[in-house]
DNA sequence: AAGACCCCTGAAGCGACGCTGAGAAAGCTG
DNA sequence: CAGCTTTCTCAGCGTCGCTTCAGGGGTCTT
């Protein structure tokens, strides 16, 4: 146990410093508590676990219908264990001990094979395609930095709804991110003079002291 | 299982001398994941297996998209495991005993068989041929070395698709690499220097920020 | 009408990102 | 073992994008 903690806090910082967003639970119950609440895009499961073991664990999150990839670690290499843990509706299994690097990049396989292709946004006739990162509006493609692609991604996610800056900054820029909320201003901006201008519309609309809303 | 594990070698040592290259898993687990990895020519897979027995083995591949045909082998002569392994999506099997001849031109038969003419894969007039590793652009050949034709494979198996860095490599290099992502710029740009500049084009396309795509 | 507040936008510094040539290390071939 | 190929690292350099700042305009309140 003194020996899970230490690996589980070694793997949180190596995900952290990925970039990731870790939520540790010290045992089973808590796990499943944390993973029927939030939106998860992958769980990471201990067979060996105070309280509630991770077959049961996982058992009842997809009984819940829990559709978030687990990746199951499991200390013991017998056979039956593995296939077990595929049975109860794992995704992918790791057996201990296991290098970080394996760890990490079954997770990320994990993680993109999750992932839906999510086609075509639209908004009227702007388009935004995510897996090919191309943006235009009715035939013409409008090349966008990356930054000024995740602001308008944000916004046609959400047409005709205001988001505020403040909504905008968390989603589009790092956590720890630590510049003036104006800087969405100054996106809009050469949004406008890129997406709207040259085709004498105008989609994104200011809503004074409330934020901004993509026209849909 | 020591009399598997033997007539395993020996079946290796047998094709590895007719000049076939051979990946022996000791479990069905580890074949499993080997298959999902690799691009085999043929699997030969023993229903008799520790861990995932041949049955979920062919069952989990075959869910999982993976074409490669699967020669079965089954200690019982009983009907229904033959209909089983078959309808677990299996394209031949053998009962044991077996001689290694006939085992040999099942094997063959079955990898002749799959040759389909031309998997071929195109992104306008650049081709790639998976199977006899080789790529050009029109009438014109390009010899590429092994990375340099993996990479070019990735981009090509997702046309129009940003692919970033980070995926490139889980996808191209071993799953323990723990060099620079920066890698893969190096061999994007021996790629543009073999398959775009000499002909004038420029099919991969950098997103800043985000990774390569292949133009489609 | 004046002031306060909010928003727009052009300019500019600087840091990050990507490209490429050189070369070391490892592997293969004869 | 020598010579070749392949793979990978490193560093320099140019470019691009991110962010901040400041000045100006618009809008609402008092």
């Amino acid at each position: 146990m003194e020996d899970d903690a230490q690996v589980a806090a070694a793997v949180r910082r190596g995900l952290e410093a990925e970039g990731y967003t870790v939520d540790l639970a010290p045992d089973g119950l808590t796990g499943l508590r944390l993973a029927q609440r939030h939106a998860y895009r992958a769980i990471v499961l201990d067979i060996m676990l105070p309280g509630l073991n991770g077959y049961k664990v996982c058992e009842a999150l997809r009984a819940d219908g829990v559709a978030t990839p687990i990746l199951m670690l499991t200390a013991k290499d017998g056979e039956y264990d593995e296939a077990e843990g595929l049975d109860t509706g794992a995704d992918d299994y790791l057996t201990k001990p296991f290098s970080y690097l394996v760890f990490l990049a079954r997770l990320r396989a994990l993680i993109r094979r999750s992932q839906t292709p999510g086609p075509l946004l639209r908004a009227g006739d702007l388009w935004l395609d995510p897996a090919g990162r191309r943006c235009g509006r009715g035939g013409a493609e409008i090349t966008l930095t990356e930054r000024e692609f995740a602001v308008l991604r944000c916004l046609v996610e959400h047409p005709g709804e205001v988001l505020s800056k403040r909504r905008i900054v968390d989603e589009v820029w790092d956590i720890a991110f630590d510049g003036e909320e104006s800087i969405v201003e100054v996106y809009v901006s050469m949004l406008r003079r890129k997406v709207d201008t040259p085709f004498g519309v105008r989609s994104i609309t200011t809503v004074r002291g409330a934020g901004y809303r993509m026209e849909s």
